[in-house]
RNA sequence: GGAGAAAUGGCAGAGUGGUCGAAUGCGGCAGUCUUGAAAACUGUUGAGGGUCACACCUCCGGGGGUUCGAAUCCCUCUUUCUCCGCCA
């Protein structure tokens, strides 16, 4: 949520840097400025009105006390009506917020100077790439021929238990899979994040606070009893730990890692792109949440970027980076890289990791503060990346990796694994 | 799931209808003293709105109500604790 001093300061800048995103942001941000404006009115009208029947209350309990009945009743008679006017000043105050909070939610956030202009994801910007793309055996297989092959992911079998887009991965499939979890949490608790557990299902507090909801594409599994959501993200559990939070600048670098299930309807996605691995509803990834001093949090974006480089140096996988266009950056997003893994058998690139930074906007909502150095309070930012998403790591490694002979372990993976071939 | 108790500032803990945004202690910060530190002493120390700055307003778990006036009384929700039941 972008912060209303904000909005009022610098309306042009904001909607120019927001034609970024393709929208033309100028009739919302009016919208706000006027309802702020009428929100102030409102407010200093009551609080005037409060101040009076304030003190006459305050007079009140005077006369009283010294005996003075008769001048007390007299006054009260006078409250009536600025009881009266206070009680419809704060029902308009309520409407006025309501509607302001409303709007604000629409607004995605300004995006940086770097992102570039574009609306699709043909537009995004290749910052980086590295790694060999393999020359594949002569009858090469995409990751679900070889995961049905190699009996380590049943897709049928998901399908059974709860639907499609739920995978049932078996022995080494299962095994592979634990394995990159713990590699993963390893090597970020290496790089200094902290390693931490979370909830799986949040509730709306928590939802709103990152950005997901209000939910307007029904992206989240809901679950009506208990009014809970199925995270989509660990992002969403481990930044709300900070929710109503003042943290101390000495805090900061507040790194955190954990590994979670992530839930996703994806509604309205279906065809050849969603097979096998390529898009699920639940998926494991392992997630590196940062909360950072406004100064430094590009400084630790960079430092993200170069952590989940690392990993995928680590696995010897061929992969690029993005800088993601205005059109595809997520709405939270103030600048965003996508990491995507070269999937040879399917001739197309993946996405595994998302590393954005999200300035002040959910903490904005989160209400994550921070004291700083002059003593002032004052909006943190929020960071965040997946190192790594599971599944399409896995299509990578099953497709790059394939042999005559089988499909072979990444060196780093062996320890974990306890094999190093697949055959 | 049943019965009871509770929820106050960073923490502990007073406060049961008026001048209480809230005693006191601890912690934090600044200062005095000290070669330095500790101790002691003095001062200071919640958040949000509003203002050039003040004034002023709101917040004592959330929401609603009673009252001229609510941290204090009533209703409701949530959470925590104790006991019982069930249970990985």
């Amino acid at each position: 949520m972008l912060q209303l001093q904000h909005i009022r300061a610098q309306k042009e800048a904001f909607i120019a840097a927001l034609k970024k995103r393709n929208i033309d942001a100028e009739p919302l941000l009016n919208q706000v400025l006027d309802l702020d404006e009428k929100r102030r009115a409102t407010q200093t009208e009551l609080d005037s009105t409060l101040a009076e029947s304030n003190k006459l209350s305050k007079e009140i309990g005077m006369l009283y006390k010294s005996g003075k009945a008769a001048e007390a009743n007299e006054l009260k008679a006078k409250t009536a009506e600025l009881k009266e006017s206070s009680k419809k000043l704060g029902e308009d105050l309520n409407t006025l917020a309501t509607e302001l909070q409303e709007v604000l939610y629409q607004i995605p956030n300004i995006p940086n100077a770097l992102v570039p202009a574009g609306s699709s994801e043909e537009d995004n910007e290749e910052v980086f790439r590295e790694g060999e793309i393999p020359k594949l055996i002569e009858d090469a297989l995409p990751h679900w021929e070889l995961a049905k092959k190699y009996d380590l992911i049943d897709f049928e079998l998901g399908v059974k238990v709860a639907g499609a887009g739920f995978p049932v991965y078996k022995g080494k499939g299962a095994r592979l899979q634990r394995a990159l979890i713990s590699y993963f949490l390893d090597k970020n608790t290496e790089a200094g994040y902290t390693e931490i557990q979370v909830p799986h299902l949040v509730n709306e507090a928590s939802g709103f606070g990152t950005g997901q909801l209000p939910d307007k594409e029904g992206q989240m599994y809901h679950v009506t009893g208990d009014n809970l959501y199925l995270i989509p993200t660990a992002e969403v559990p481990v930044t709300n730990i900070f929710r109503d939070d003042i943290v101390k600048v000495d805090d900061f670098p507040i790194k955190l890692t954990g590994y979670t299930p992530c839930f996703r309807r994806e509604a309205g996605s279906y065809g050849a792109h969603v097979r096998g691995l390529n898009r699920l509803h639940q998926f494991d990834k392992v997630e590196i949440v940062r909360v950072e001093h406004p100064k430094h949090s590009y400084e630790a974006l960079d430092q993200m970027v170069e952590h989940v480089k690392n990993l995928l140096r680590d696995l010897k996988l061929p992969y690029r980076i993005l800088r993601l266009c205005g059109g595809d950056l997520g709405f939270t997003s103030a600048l965003t890289y996508d990491f995507e893994v070269f999937s040879t058998a399917q001739d197309r690139w993946l996405e595994i990791s998302s590393v954005s930074n999200f300035e002040t906007f959910q903490a904005n909502r989160l209400k994550l503060r921070f004291k700083d150095e002059n003593g002032k309070t004052q909006l943190a930012h929020t960071l965040n990346g997946s190192a790594l998403a599971l599944p399409r790591v896995l299509a990578g490694i099953l497709e790059n990796y394939q042999t005559e002979n089988g499909i072979k372990i990444p060196e780093v993976l062996v320890p974990y694994c306890g094999f190093d071939i697949i055959s």
